[in-house]
DNA sequence: GGCGTTTATTGACTTGAATCATGAAGTACC
DNA sequence: GGTACTTCATGATTCAAGTCAATAAACGCC
């Protein structure tokens, strides 16, 4: 299963220690491939988000609506991350998100139930839960610094050093949306800063 | 120590597992009570965060200073939270952010390398961090999609109903820095509010 | 290759919130 | 108990970004 040596690579690679044969089998017996066509939904909102997966190609976002119909990006996904609405999948409860697969979608899934699973029996698994909570904390308490304190264009500036791939990736209205700025706006300061 | 027993208590409320005498005990050995008086600074820009500190007593905010000068409030702390500049202090780079005492703020404070350990050795002490991971995760998912969704009013509301006792413990342009507002405009909500 | 759908650009106008300015309450402190 | 600091309220004005509208470019697809 070629799926799933990029997933044991990324495992190794982010925890810092090595997996078994047996972890493996562990492992390919209950993460399993699926995959969504582009614009299939991974979650709908008002779901329970029973799956968590892991990206093996292509891409995904994570929006809500609001009371006027407006679509807001939370979330750009590409390979080797995580897809799920953490608060759904922790608390089992409905949840108030949308993921969507933006390009055809591969991914390895597994049920809550079967992590706890995983993190007590395979150290390596639980190694890279440390690791990946640590790096969402500092990406969370980065992007909330940024929407707080800079203006449009200053995030817009932000987001091109730090994930420079997304332009290649991901059209520019859903930038914009994960940005939290119209389409327009963006269009705008893109304009702007070539000059 | 009548400071430890509060913090106890929240580890094994936390956690859903008791301490025993000796989990108590290094524990003990190694947070340090640690006094600030009201606007003295836990942390301050550019130093790094080298102690994590569970509040005891008093409230705290986190906040950083933009290039025109503007202070923009991350967080607001009270008892029984954590207080730290988590990037900082899991990789120990100089901080973006400042911390400071609102009220007289006593903590129980411990470095990195200590708390790592406490990890390894304390059950309970484990089982709470894993616990306090996924709210934060849950909490900092909230609070984005606020952030991105909400208009300024809705954002007050949502802050009335979730943590109603800051209108309380924090002055007016605490909370309205806090919430992304000028203080004016936040008053202006208040008063609209009202009819 | 051409038609339809999606995505991006540009302009005119509107709006929500910031800024600037002033005065009124509170609160602290000697 | 009065002076100084801080906090809060209110009005007038400015500004950044959103909305609405129309066109242009790019992409998918039979």
């Amino acid at each position: 299963m070629s799926n799933f040596e990029a997933f044991f690579d990324y495992i190794q690679e982010i925890s810092g220690k090595l997996l078994s044969e047996d972890d493996k089998q562990l492992l390919m017996a209950h993460f399993k491939p699926k995959k969504l066509r582009k614009r299939q939904y991974f979650l709908q909102e008002g779901d329970v988000c029973k799956y968590i997966g892991f990206i093996v190609k292509g891409s995904a976002r994570t929006f809500t609506v609001d009371d006027k119909g407006h679509e807001h990006i939370l979330k750009l996904s590409l390979e080797n991350w995580w897809l799920a609405d953490f608060e759904s999948f922790y608390l089992l409860t409905p949840s108030r998100f949308n993921i969507e697969a933006l390009e055809n979608l591969e991914v390895l899934q597994s049920t809550n139930a079967q992590i706890e699973e995983y993190l007590k029996q395979i150290p390596a698994f639980s190694a890279m839960a440390n690791v990946i909570s640590q790096n969402y904390t500092i990406a969370n308490q980065k992007r909330m610094q940024a929407a707080m304190s800079y203006t449009a264009e200053e995030r817009y500036e932000d987001l091109i050093s730090n994930y420079p791939h997304f332009l290649q990736r991901f059209p520019q209205n859903m930038i914009a949306s994960y940005l939290g700025l119209s389409p327009e706006t963006l269009s705008r300061i893109r304009k702007n800063s070539f000059k």
